[in-house]
DNA sequence: TTTACTGTACCGTCTGGACGGTAAAGTCAA
DNA sequence: TTGACTTTACCGTCCAGACGGTACAGTAAA
């Protein structure tokens, strides 16, 4: 696709996008090369093994959302970071490989693979609901967050971006409402 | 597993719950044939091919869910079908083998299988909002919805029963509110 | 000379699917 | 009631192709 990026990230985005068009099922290391526009021999240079290419889908994915989470700045309030990453969360959405799909991915070679996703969820929770005060419209958000992620990945997505417009514009004034009561 | 329920029946389940074990990246026909206790050309009597075992894991799904909806009644306004809606989606979470995770191997064979899901999401939100009064709370319940299947499926649920029946009993309120205004 | 690959050849394993059985259950005329 | 048959619901085997991974010789730029 682009020569202007790194092998490494020619390869990772050949995977998310050809887990999405094709299947996770057919992620093999022949066709992600053939579409990273390299041979599998200088796929296995980048990794090692297959294994080793689900895991940095994984840390790529991870890396870039605590990257632009914490761009803004370390000390901000609940509300805030919540915000935050609401916002950071719809941007994503719109991104070309959805960075999520390099998720399914990971998921169908080895569910485990998923665990320091589910961690990084968990930590960014409590922090979050520890500095906010009412926790249940942070879950609202991280659910409907998750929904839209859902929906993206699955490419079932059947709501237009008036309806996501309205859904998330709600969600934002009830945290807003939230902030001091 | 079971031994009282049909041969299908058991081939569904044992698909399913492989896809949510091992990936669905491995669910193989031998896997499957020998979850369900069977052999392979058993297993190919049921289902003539692979592509013809993933189409019936959607069905299956959509069959569900539209007769458990659809058996309350089928005069329902908007309000008291999206209540049922939400409840249902939430009886569906503690199924033994997460009836998604026969979507998710659907997906991760041929992404173009979740079609029938997109149509089915699509006609439902049409269906609840034409009678309710906001859409935006319907919206925001099927996403919230979405999320937790999401989380189920993909493995990750860090939320514990208290902290969704919390999320659930504020959204669930919200549809309350907006019931007669 | 090192780095970052390309290209080709190859190996062992797994996989979907075709196929030929077969035992049991059901159907039905004599 | 019996014998002859058809159907149902599988089992076990086999095979061509795809796959992950290895090995290695070559190359072009820094």
């Amino acid at each position: 696709m682009s020569k202007d990026t790194t092998s490494r990230q020619r390869i990772l985005n050949a995977a998310a996008e050809l887990a999405f068009e094709d299947g996770a099922a057919h992620i093999s290391l022949d066709a992600v090369a053939a579409r990273a526009g390299m041979s599998k021999g200088g796929l296995l240079y980048n990794f090692p093994s297959k294994a080793a290419l689900m895991r940095a889908l994984v840390e790529d994915y991870l890396d870039g959302f605590r990257k632009e989470l914490e761009h803004v700045g370390g000390k901000s309030n609940g509300h805030e970071l919540a915000a935050r990453y609401l916002e950071l969360g719809l941007k994503r959405l719109e991104e070309k490989p959805a960075p999520s799909s390099g998720l399914l991915a990971a998921l169908a070679e080895d569910p485990h693979l998923l665990e320091p996703v589910a961690r990084f969820n968990r930590e960014l929770l409590d922090r979050i609901t520890d500095e906010a005060g009412d926790p249940a419209i942070i879950l609202l958000i991280f659910l409907v967050l998750e929904g839209l992620r859902a929906q993206n990945v699955f490419g079932t997505m059947t709501m237009s971006k008036a309806e996501r417009d309205l859904v998330v514009g709600r969600v934002a004034s009830l945290l807003e409402a939230g902030k001091q009561p």
